[in-house]
RNA sequence: GCGCCUUUAACUCAGCUGGAUAGAGUAACUGCCUUCUAAGCAGUAAGCCAUAGGUUCGAAUCCUAUAAGGCGCGCCA
């Protein structure tokens, strides 16, 4: 089905093949000879592979290597293999080209799949569980989780097209300090709400989410919580709240089309006792010492930057001991082949710990993959667009989605790899022009369904799929369109080895480029003859599958009209 | 001080495990709709790939140093 790695491992074969018939001949030395190449030349006039065998071999043999180029490609025998002609070019490249017969195949696998063209069987069922967003429950989405959503739910689709066995996971914390933190929060606003005059801590939660609540809360209960006992107070003010905002982040999510596996909440890990069996599991493990009245961890003896403490002289775990437990649970008592995580780069230096801690528990810590991304900056009219998480006013996933489309929002966070940072241009996102991505890539889609529309309009029905002569695409544009459909399942292994769905965003604007060429270049209703124009209508139903299949994967909508 | 990330055209960014003349879009200028969606296409102009060394047949890509910017480095999470 991956008709380039076919076309790439055939190249390789037949210069094997060759090497071997030259040194049958002795025609060159029978050295061992380097790896080599194959790769897709950045301009195609150079052909559709080449590869660089000759110059890796240069030394090994004592040849210049034009003369081996040229060698290779007198003993070389291209009938069975999917190229219609090699030749030696620059300094010693060997480069293949396609036969028509190849074009012709890619489409008609095209056709013929459909909906399941581009996945792979790389992953072959290994059971990976996919980590995102996991924001605090204790106030709204912010844009870095609206980021960290779009790549997350992205790349576990990614990797379910390529074959690994996938779940999403959302991660709730609702447990440890932010939620005592949380519950000052709303007992603050809720005393104040019940006449007090009492001021709010700088620390606390700011936003108007927490006075919401406290005010909901008060309506319901009236001041009858003013006087009782601290602990009761807050329990109930937390109690009342937290799964309200649990339920609005789902909603949220849902919104934003994420839809998890499972809600994870933090609390069952110290409900079920992980929690404290961690912490004798660390220090069953050695790794451990007391200083200062507390519990360390020996991380740095792990790979780790510094120790760090694991129970603080309170008596209390330190945050990082429910994360240990909780990916614990992921590895080994769930028993995923592998963990992957989407975190915020200030995360950074809490990963190598996680995994000197695993390390310590006995857990091949390379189980884990810790994705990071990189701060966004929002820019409206040109300029930035001010977060401020202190007081609150940052602004939400959800005010996002009302200034931006859904579509939007999904393809633009996943434009730039999660490792750079990005610049998100609110007023580009709603722009209705070439300049704007999303509507670029619709827009072909769009573009194809109107025109298949209209040759079903004008009465002319498809041709039977067996009788169709795609041998007759062979303009540039069309072969170009169609290797860009071949190069799909590539694409998707690409992205799900390198943990990167960026790959996806950009294969979909290549596509559509290509074809808004194809057809600014070939007429399809007034093509020459009734066959080319069957031909180049099935072309084009071919790329709208293929544009269809790599929307539906970021989960954005190919409209049929626009 | 230590660690991570970034630096490519005026702007936003591609450039896959090193390969042939460094690519898109925007902005500027010029063309193309009596014919399938002009939300499109074609063209012109625009670059010391931050800097300096190194590795090799060959470097934007790998290594080292330097500079600039972002983010971390708590008995916070």
């Amino acid at each position: 089905m991956n008709h380039i790695a076919a076309a790439s491992d055939s190249a390789r074969a037949c210069i094997l093949e060759a090497l071997g018939r030259l040194v049958a001949e002795q025609a060159i030395p029978a050295e061992p000879l380097p790896a080599f190449g194959i790769e897709i030349p950045a301009d195609r006039s150079h052909g559709d592979f080449a590869a660089n065998a000759a110059m890796v071999s240069a030394k090994a043999l004592r040849m210049p290597p034009r003369k081996i180029a040229e060698l290779i490609v007198g003993a070389m025998e291209l009938s069975g293999s999917p190229f219609e002609k090699v030749e030696v070019a620059g300094p010693g490249f060997i480069n293949f080209t396609l036969s028509n017969k190849w074009y012709t195949d890619v489409v008609r696998t095209v056709l013929q799949s459909g909906e399941e063209y581009g996945k792979t069987n790389t992953g072959n069922g290994t059971r990976v569980l996919v980590e995102f967003v996991s924001a605090n429950p204790t106030g709204p989405m912010h844009v870095g989780n609206a980021r960290g959503g779009a790549i997350g739910d992205c790349l576990a689709s990614v990797l379910t097209a390529a074959g690994y066995e996938t779940e999403r996971e959302f991660y709730i914390n609702d447990a440890g300090n932010q939620i005592e933190k949380f519950a000052t929060s709303l007992e603050v606003r809720y005393l104040q709400a019940c006449g007090q005059d009492i001021p709010m801590p700088e620390d606390a939660y700011q936003g108007a989410d927490i006075i919401a609540h406290a005010n909901a809360f008060h309506a319901e209960h009236g001041d009858a919580y003013a006087g009782v006992d601290a602990k009761e107070r807050r329990d109930a003010l937390v109690a009342f709240a937290l799964p309200k905002n649990i339920q609005g982040l789902k909603d949220d999510l849902a919104q934003y089309r994420i839809h998890y596996d499972t809600w994870f909440p933090e609390s069952t890990l110290h409900a079920d006792g992980s929690v404290t069996g961690i912490i004798e599991q660390l220090k069953a493990s050695g790794y451990t010492y007391e200083k200062d009245g507390a519990l360390w961890f020996q991380a740095e003896k792990l790979g780790a930057d510094k120790d760090f403490v694991i129970v603080r002289s309170n008596g209390i775990p330190t945050y990082v001991v429910p994360d240990i437990a909780y990916h614990y649970n992921k590895l080994v008592t769930r028993k995923f082949n592998r963990a992957i995580d989407i975190l915020g780069a200030d995360h950074h230096g809490y990963v190598p710990r996680l995994k000197a801690a695993l390390t310590a528990l006995g857990v091949d810590a390379s189980r884990l993959t810790v994705v990071l991304m990189q701060m966004v900056a929002v820019m409206r009219d040109g300029k930035p667009v001010k977060q401020s998480k202190r007081s609150g006013k940052a602004l939400t996933l959800v005010t996002l989605l009302e200034d931006i489309p859904v579509d939007a929002a999904r393809f633009f966070f996943n434009l730039r790899e999660a490792n750079s940072h990005f610049e998100f241009d609110l007023d580009l996102a709603v722009e209705k022009s070439a300049s704007n991505p999303v509507y670029y890539v619709q827009y072909a889609h769009a573009r194809i369904c109107s025109l298949l529309r209209n040759l079903a309009e004008n009465d002319i029905s498809a041709a039977a799929p067996d009788t169709l002569q795609l041998g007759l695409l062979q303009t540039k544009p069309e072969h170009e369109l169609i290797r860009q459909l071949a190069l799909l399942p590539a694409e998707i292994d690409q992205a799900a080895r390198q943990l990167d769905p960026s790959r996806l965003t950009k294969y979909a604007v290549e596509l559509a480029a290509l074809f808004h060429k194809f057809y600014d270049a070939c007429k399809v209703r007034d093509a020459e003859t009734a066959e080319l124009r069957d031909a180049r209508a099935a072309l084009c139903a071919a790329t709208g599958s293929v544009l269809r299949n790599v929307l539906t994967l970021l989960k954005v909508s190919a409209p049929e009209k626009m």
